[in-house]
RNA sequence: GGCGGCGUAGCUCAGUCGGUCAGAGCACACGGCUCAUAAUCGUGGGGUCGCGGGUUCGAGUCCCGCCGCCGCUACCA
């Protein structure tokens, strides 16, 4: 059976679950739920980034350890993904046992093997970007561009990573990998990184505790990212494995935004390359959510009313408090290609609201339910086989399968949504609700059956409950998620016989 | 500055190797229908395919230049 991994990036616990989080890990769900569909034994990772100065900072200023203020954040992301329907297999936070294990395994291997070693960095730091700053991108004053302080100069003694060693290995290996970073412009921009040279990295901080003990110099913690990347080989069990990677590793799929691009493209692979294991197969990069095309814009939020909001300040749960769980996951699946930039606004989630879910699949639904009560008992009649539909959804079922395996949620559903125009437009050519009760009435609704039958195993990746409802109520048991596709989705396996359920609308439309 | 990308119907975008590629969805207009959530179905786009040259029998589709916009150019998660 096909192993599936797929990631997140894990969310760092200083600020509240937001839609950016909230875009990345639906997505992951999605292609995670369509690869356990198509029967692939699937690992869904996801989780928070606890350690490092800001999260002791924000701690601090509550007047709390560390460790409880994590306590108190993970707990948010947890319950925000269950909101939203996500169905992680596993939920990881960089300060459990087991990450700290395998952190030190994973480092311990990288200092024996030579490409760790003592030095020295010096230059502007502020502590608010918990970052060292070229003099040319400060502020008169030496004041910081974001955080309007002032930076301070700091020299340390670190360990570092000797990544310049790793230059001519990546640029081999992405020649010999020419697809593991997607979209391709973001493997553009990797390449050209590596390209233009790579120097050593400080890896390890004596300024603070809360972070990693570095085993062969416990006066040290390794630094956020180099704990952070680890994640991804703890959840599969690399602290007590021999190397432990074996049937998850390196077939895995990180997803990330493309701000952390080059932690993922290329410290992770040279860091992957130094500890002896391969580089990560494949890295998928989405891009920014916007507001109004900028940071700031009015927005509607929930509940009415008008202001100025930031993407940050818009809690995922208040959206599925307004809309409802599988229209939020709609929207950030369908509205956006995965890869690009996009708009995200409360006018664009109602008005696809309606357009794709009220008008076009809750109305199907509606009417062919009203139809085969009235003109077939309400027991649902088979398709018949040389329907002109059949070749249709072949075809988009063909189509949302590719894209589903080339994480592109919002080509699946675009495809799929083809199947339910075409449905509407064969009920409105055959005219049911006019003719006399029949073999010829119950091909066509057989038919319109059949391909809500198919559309619900499609969507059911973006939209489980909704999709579960469809299936109930065209008189099918069971549910969308547990068939089989390719199989279940072939023209002819919706049986007939069953009650097809007329019940209110599955997507009331909504004004603007 | 260097490297990379983008600029196609009101909006969001498709357009592989140059020759029915001038398209889709949304929005809008008109018409049909009334099973359905004022839903649905059909019809409608003279768009200089950013601008100017060039190659070619023929170019959004290749080459050169220009204009406009954007990303990356290291130790922030």
């Amino acid at each position: 059976m096909p192993h599936f991994y797929v990631t997140t990036p894990i969310y760092y616990v200083n600020d509240a679950p937001h839609v950016g989080h909230a875009y990345a890990t639906v997505n992951a769900d999605a292609v995670a739920r369509w690869h356990r569909q198509i029967g692939d034994e699937v690992l869904f990772l996801t989780g928070t980034d606890e350690h490092g100065q800001k999260v002791a900072r924000a701690a601090e200023e509550h007047k709390m350890s560390p460790q409880a203020w994590a306590d108190r954040l993970a707990p948010r992301f947890a319950e925000t993904w269950a909101a939203l329907d996500v169905a992680n297999d596993d939920f990881i936070r960089t300060t459990e046992p087991r990450h700290h294990r395998a952190v030190q395994r994973f480092l311990q291997r990288i200092f024996d093997n030579g490409y760790i070693e003592p030095g020295s960095y010096a230059g502007w730091y502020c502590v608010g970007c918990e970052a060292y700053k070229d003099e040319s991108e400060l502020l008169p004053g030496r004041v910081c561009p974001d955080h309007r302080r002032p930076v301070e100069w700091l020299e340390q003694e670190n360990y570092f990573f000797r990544l310049s060693a790793f230059q001519d290995r990546l640029l081999e290996w992405y020649r010999d990998h020419p697809h593991s970073v997607q979209p391709e412009t973001k493997r553009n921009e990797a390449l050209s990184f590596i390209k233009g040279g790579l120097q050593d990295i400080s890896i390890t901080r004596t300024s603070i505790d809360w972070g990693v003990p570095v085993p062969w110099d416990p006066n040290h913690v390794f630094y956020v990212w180099y704990d952070a990347l680890v994640n991804y080989l703890t959840a599969i069990g690399y602290a007590d494995g021999d190397d432990g990677v074996g049937e998850w590793w390196p077939s895995v799929h990180h997803l990330i935004g493309k701000e952390i691009i080059r932690f993922h493209c290329v410290w992770w692979p040279a860091m992957c390359m130094a500890a002896g294991i391969d580089p990560p197969a494949h890295v998928q990069v989405h891009g920014f959510l916007l507001v109004g095309g900028e940071r700031l814009s009015k927005t509607r939020v929930a509940g009415g009313g008008e202001r100025a909001v930031k993407l940050t300040e818009i809690a995922p749960t208040a959206l599925v408090d307004d809309f409802g769980v599988d229209p939020i996951r709609y929207h950030l699946l369908r509205e956006v290609p995965l890869g690009a930039d996009g708009e995200f606004s409360y006018e664009g989630i109602v008005s696809r609201y309606n357009a794709d879910l009220a008008n076009n699949l809750g109305n199907l639904m509606s009417r062919v339910a009203t139809v085969v009560g009235s003109k077939c008992g309400g027991t649902g009649p088979a398709p018949r086989l040389e329907s002109r539909l059949a070749g249709v959804a072949a075809e988009v079922v063909a189509s949302a399968t590719a894209a589903w395996e080339r994480f592109a949620p919002h080509d699946a559903l675009e495809t799929t949504w083809r199947l339910i125009r075409e449905t509407n437009a064969e009920l409105e050519a055959a005219e049911p609700w006019r003719a006399e009760p029949g073999p010829e009435v119950d091909g066509v609704l057989g038919d319109a059956l059949q391909a809500l039958q198919i559309v619900a195993l499609l969507a059911a990746p973006a939209m489980p409950t909704t999709c579960a409802e469809v299936w109930r109520r065209i008189g099918l048991t069971g549910r969308p998620e547990d068939q089989r596709l390719p199989g279940a989705a072939r023209w002819g396996t919706y049986p007939g016989g069953g009650a097809v359920e007329k019940a209110p609308p599955l997507f009331p439309r909504r004004s603007q």
